[in-house]
DNA sequence: GCCGTTTTCGGCCCGACTGTTTTCAGTCG
C-alpha cells in the first residue's frame, strides 16, 4: 500500500508540475515530473526508507528527481518547487479540474485578471470580464460557468458499479441502433477500483454520431466529430465515444483501454523495434498506408514480439518485460469459479429468503454457501448460535429438492473487541464455514488493532477472513493496521483472505491481494450479496484478483465442494495442533 | 528531467476536437 510519505512526495511533484506548465517551463521537464509523481504514487515500498540506488532504479527518477524527492522527505518542499510557489498562487491549480482550462489559459487568467479562484473565475466570467482577453469568447465563458454551476471537474470519480451500468446501458443503446461491435474501454475494461470516465468503442461510420446525441440519458454534449463523441450523463459520469473501422478495431481497442503509460512504453518499444504504433495499427515507419497489425489486439501484440497482456495488467508494471520473456500469468477466469462463500439473507441485512437464494444459485454454480451476520450486530439482526442451526437445519432441508448442486450455511461471525470470536470453541466446531470479520472498534491504536486482527487469525476455526482494511470507498479509510505484520502471520496459520467483490469494498485491494500471494496463501472471492442481483458483484472481485495477476490455483472458488471442505478442515486440525 | 541494441546529446506518443480564428493554439486522452 502507498505510504503517506510516498503519497506527499507524489503530490508535491504533482504540483511541481502543473506550476512548472503554468511557468511554461520545457514540457518534457513537465512530463518528468509528473511520471515521477506517477510512479512514486504507485510504489508499494515506503520511499524514504529505500536506498538511494534503488530509487535510482525506479523507471522515471534521475539524479536530479532523487534530490527533490530527498528534499521533499526531509522538507517537504524542494527549491524550485518553492520558487514557483513565491510565483503562483496554490490556489491557482484548482482552476485545472475546470475541463477546458489547461496551463496557458490559466496563466493568462491570472496575468490579466489576478484569477486565482474557482470563486474569482466564476464571477469575471459572469460580468463578462473573460471577453477583454484575447481568445477568450463567450464559448469559453460559457463553459466555465456551466462546470462551476453544475460542479463538474474532472477529478471525480465513480465507483466501477455506477460505471459498468452506465456503460451496460449506452452499449445496449448503440446496440439498438444496428452496430454490433460496440465494446467499453479504458479504466472499467482494465478492472480498476473506480473508474473516472467512460470509453466506449464502436465499429461504424460518421452518421453515428447523430444518433449517439439522441441518447436520452444524456446532459450535456462535450464535442461531436465523425470519430469521436463526448458527452456528460444525467449522473454526471463522462463517457467518450470512438467511431472506428474494422482494419483499426483492435488497435482503437488497445489504444483506449490504457493504461496511458502502458501506452507510452508500448509505443517506445514499437518506436525501438522500426514500426509506429498509434489507434489505427501498427506501421512500419515511413509506410503509413499499410498496416502490418490493426484488427485485433493479439495481432499488435503478436507483432512487437510480445505474448498478449490481458487489460487487467496493462499498468506499466512490470507487465511488458513479462510478455517479452513469454511469463504473463494465465489469470483466474469467471468460468474458474464454482461457486461463492459470503452473502445475506433476509434474516439479517440481505433482502433474500434462503429459499430464493438457493434457487437462484442452485443453476448458476456447483457449490455455495449462504451466510448471515452473527451477534453482537444487533442493528442488522446479527444470528445467535440457536438461529444459526435451526436456519441451517431448514437449509439442509433443501438438499432433498436441489439435488445438483452442494450448499451449506456460512456465517460472517463477529471478531469482538479482543480478538476473540462470538462464538465459543464448541458451537464453532459445528459451524460450516467461519468467515470471520470486524465491524466495530476500529479506532483502537494501530498496534492493539494489529494483535487483535492477528489473535482472530489465529483461532482454529477462522476459516476465512473478509474484508480486511474494512475501507468503504469514498467513505472512509482502510484500517490502521501493520498490513505486513498481519500477512507475516497469516502465513504461519495458511490463513484464507476473502476478496470481497462489493464495489464499495473491493477488500483485499489488488495490491495487498498480490501480497498475500506471494506469501503463498490463498484467496477466496465473495459477492457479499445482499439481493439476487448482487451475487454478479463477484466479477469485480474477479477483476481485483486479475489486477493482482492471480491465477486459477490461487483461488479456492475453483476448488470442487469436496476438495474446498478437505482444505478447511485441514486447516482446523493444523492449527489445532 | 529522463534515458540509451541509433544516442551521454538530442530525442521525448500523437491524433481529435473546440473555439476563435482566417491557419492555429490549447486541451484532452
Amino acid at each position: 500500500m502507498p505510504s503517506s510519505i510516498n503519497l506527499k512526495v507524489s503530490d508535491v511533484l504533482y504540483k511541481m508540475s502543473l506550476l512548472g506548465e503554468i511557468e511554461g517551463i520545457n514540457p518534457f521537464k513537465v512530463r518528468a515530473y509528473k511520471k515521477a509523481s506517477e510512479v512514486i504514487k504507485m510504489l508499494e515500498r515506503d520511499i524514504s526508507l529505500l536506498s538511494d540506488d534503488e530509487i535510482l532504479k525506479i523507471n522515471g527518477i534521475g539524479n536530479n528527481m532523487l534530490k527533490h524527492i530527498k528534499d521533499i522527505i526531509r522538507d517537504g518542499t524542494f527549491p524550485e518547487y518553492e520558487k514557483l510557489l513565491r510565483k503562483y498562487p496554490i490556489s491557482l491549480l484548482d482552476l485545472f479540474t475546470i475541463p477546458g482550462l489547461g496551463a496557458k489559459r490559466i496563466k493568462i487568467l491570472y496575468e490579466k485578471l489576478s484569477i486565482d479562484s474557482k470563486e474569482k473565475l466564476y464571477k469575471a466570467a459572469k460580468n463578462g470580464d473573460l471577453s477583454l482577453i484575447e481568445g477568450f469568447g463567450e464559448k469559453i465563458a460559457k463553459n466555465i460557468i456551466d462546470s462551476i454551476e453544475r460542479g463538474i471537474t474532472q477529478q471525480k470519480r465513480f465507483l466501477i458499479s455506477e460505471a459498468m451500468e452506465s456503460a451496460k446501458g449506452l452499449v445496449d443503446y448503440i446496440r439498438s441502433l444496428g452496430y454490433s461491435r460496440v465494446e467499453y474501454a479504458g479504466s472499467l475494461r482494465r478492472g480498476k477500483e473506480t473508474i473516472g470516465d467512460i470509453d466506449i468503442l464502436v465499429e461504424g461510420n460518421e452518421n453515428l454520431s447523430e444518433d449517439i446525441v439522441k441518447y436520452p440519458l444524456i446532459e450535456k454534449v462535450i464535442a461531436k466529430g465523425s470519430t469521436k463523441v463526448s458527452i456528460i450523463l444525467k449522473n454526471s459520469i463522462q463517457c467518450d465515444i470512438r467511431i472506428v473501422k474494422p482494419e483499426s478495431f483492435g488497435a482503437a481497442l488497445c489504444y483506449f483501454t490504457g493504461s496511458k503509460e502502458h501506452n507510452i512504453a508500448l509505443r517506445e518499444l514499437a518506436l525501438k523495434n522500426g514500426f509506429v504504433l498509434n489507434e489505427y495499427g501498427l506501421f512500419k515507419k515511413g509506410k503509413v498506408d499499410k498496416a502490418i497489425a490493426g484488427r485485433s489486439e493479439e495481432e499488435i501484440y503478436k507483432a512487437l514480439n510480445l505474448q498478449y497482456i490481458p487489460p487487467e495488467l496493462r499498468e506499466n508494471q512490470g507487465e511488458i518485460e513479462l510478455a517479452m520473456k513469454g511469463r504473463i500469468p494465465k489469470l483466474i477466469e469467471l468460468k474458474d469459479i464454482k461457486g461463492d462463500i459470503h452473502c445475506h439473507t433476509n434474516m439479517t441485512d440481505g433482502a433474500s429468503s434462503i429459499y430464493e437464494i438457493v434457487e437462484y444459485l442452485s443453476s448458476r454454480y456447483e457449490w455455495f454457501f449462504i451466510g448471515d451476520h452473527s451477534i453482537p450486530l444487533h442493528f442488522v439482526k446479527g444470528l445467535d448460535f440457536r438461529k444459526y442451526l435451526d436456519s441451517r437445519n431448514e437449509l439442509l432441508k433443501l438438499r432433498e429438492k436441489f439435488r445438483k448442486v452442494d450448499f451449506d450455511r456460512s456465517i460472517e461471525l463477529e471478531v469482538l473487541k479482543d480478538g476473540s470470536f462470538a462464538f465459543g470453541e464448541e458451537e464453532l466446531g459445528k459451524i460450516a464455514l467461519v468467515i470471520a470479520a470486524a465491524h466495530t472498534s476500529a479506532k483502537m491504536k494501530k498496534e492493539e488493532l494489529t494483535q487483535r486482527i492477528i489473535k482472530a487469525l489465529s483461532n482454529p476455526f477462522c476459516d476465512v477472513f473478509a474484508h480486511l482494511s474494512q475501507r468503504l470507498l469514498f467513505q472512509r479509510e482502510e484500517l490502521d493496521l501493520d498490513y505486513d505484520l498481519v500477512f507475516q502471520k497469516a502465513k504461519d496459520f495458511n490463513s484464507v483472505f476473502e476478496v470481497n467483490g462489493q464495489p464499495d469494498r473491493l477488500d483485499l485491494k489488488s495490491e495487498n491481494i498480490r501480497k498475500v500471494k506471494s506469501l503463498g496463501l490463498k484467496v477466496i472471492l465473495s459477492s457479499d450479496a445482499h439481493s439476487l442481483e448482487q451475487f454478479s458483484y463477484i466479477e469485480y472481485a474477479l477483476k481485483n484478483a486479475r489486477r493482482a495477476g492471480v491465477q486459477k490455483e490461487d483461488v479456492l472458488n475453483t476448488y470442487s465442494y469436496r476438495e474446498l471442505n478437505e482444505f478447511f478442515q485441514e486447516n482446523r486440525k493444523r492449527r489445532m495442533k
